[in-house]
DNA sequence: AGCTACTCCTGGTAGC
DNA sequence: TGCTACCAGGAGTAGC
């Protein structure tokens, strides 16, 4: 399930090696991964050299230039189970590579998914893909006063709400429970009841909590996620709520819940993050 | 505005 | 052992 931390950490190990190669070769082995047309695809990436690599959100984005003139930017979604895989042209990427990319160094950059809900998109237009985004919660421009602003706005359950994209880009079902349990809240707080105090809190858990997952390359479970290099993110030992349904909460003791809100699965320590404190 | 339900997918696993 | 049923979930969409 990547979220910000390890695309954050996927873009930053990949950079250095993907930025000045020149796209040789595209393959798409799975159309459905493609957004819009397959041959307006191949024609906006083949010849095209990378020249940046960055992200917003969930999304990685390569900017992409012919020459000097722009041309356009790759820019992918991992969603559930996809991963970038920098591997040698002679090497096999398994069974689920659904678009691989040939660079001019003879290595080949392979969009690996399970799921098939990834998604690449090879567009000019980056404001369209990512149209209605929320803010960085990394970036300046997310501020304390920002947040109590926006939850104040909102009548709307924390969960939720921060699962949003539109609210805040970045954060997914790992992130918001863990930023909610440093935060001490529970995840049915109703947004617009949050006093200042606790939205500052809530803007320091959130912040906290990103920065030490992409400082441990993020969390990895299964077969999941990885990073390019094929190594597991360190971060899933440091989980407070997360996946430790019925398990002495780090903070209490106190065994942790796990129930569904919006169809999600969300983990709180009742005794750390009481219904009414507000 | 905000909620639920449904869709897309398939490997892993619980249950029998 | 081998089968089936169900689950995980990011994001988009429809309907209330």
């Amino acid at each position: 399930m990547p979220e910000l931390p390890e695309v954050e950490t996927i873009v930053r190990q990949l950079e250095p090696a993907l930025v000045g190669r020149t796209i040789a070769a595209v393959q798409v082995r799975w159309p459905g991964t493609v957004v819009g047309s397959l041959p307006a695809f191949h024609s906006a990436l083949r010849g095209t050299r990378i020249a940046r690599l960055w992200r917003r959100g969930k999304f990685f984005v390569a900017d992409l230039v012919r020459g000097r003139m722009r041309a356009g930017h790759l820019v992918g979604h991992l969603r559930m189970t996809g991963r970038l895989l920098l591997a040698p042209g002679t090497a096999d990427p398994g069974p689920w590579a659904r678009v691989s990319v040939g660079l001019d160094d003879g290595r080949v950059l392979h969009f690996v998914d399970t799921r098939k809900f990834g998604r690449l998109w090879a567009t000019e237009r980056l404001d369209a893909v990512m149209a209605g985004l929320g803010p960085e919660p990394l970036a300046k421009e997310f501020t304390p006063a920002w947040l109590a602003r926006a939850l104040r706005a909102r009548r709307r359950r924390l969960k939720p709400l921060l699962l949003d994209q539109g609210f805040i880009a970045g954060l997914g079902n790992i992130y918001v429970d863990e930023s909610l349990h440093a935060a001490r809240l529970h995840p049915l707080t109703l947004a617009h009841t949050l006093r200042a105090s606790l939205a500052r809190r809530l803007h320091l858990a959130i912040r906290r909590t990103l920065r030490a997952a992409i400082s441990r390359e993020g969390s990895s479970f299964d077969t999941f996620y990885r990073t390019p290099g094929g190594r597991p993110g360190r971060y899933q030992t440091r989980l407070r709520v997360y996946g430790r349904a019925g398990r002495p909460c780090r903070t209490c003791g106190t065994p942790i819940v796990r129930t569904l809100v919006a169809q999600r699965a969300t983990h709180f320590c009742p005794r750390c993050q009481p219904r009414t404190e507000t």
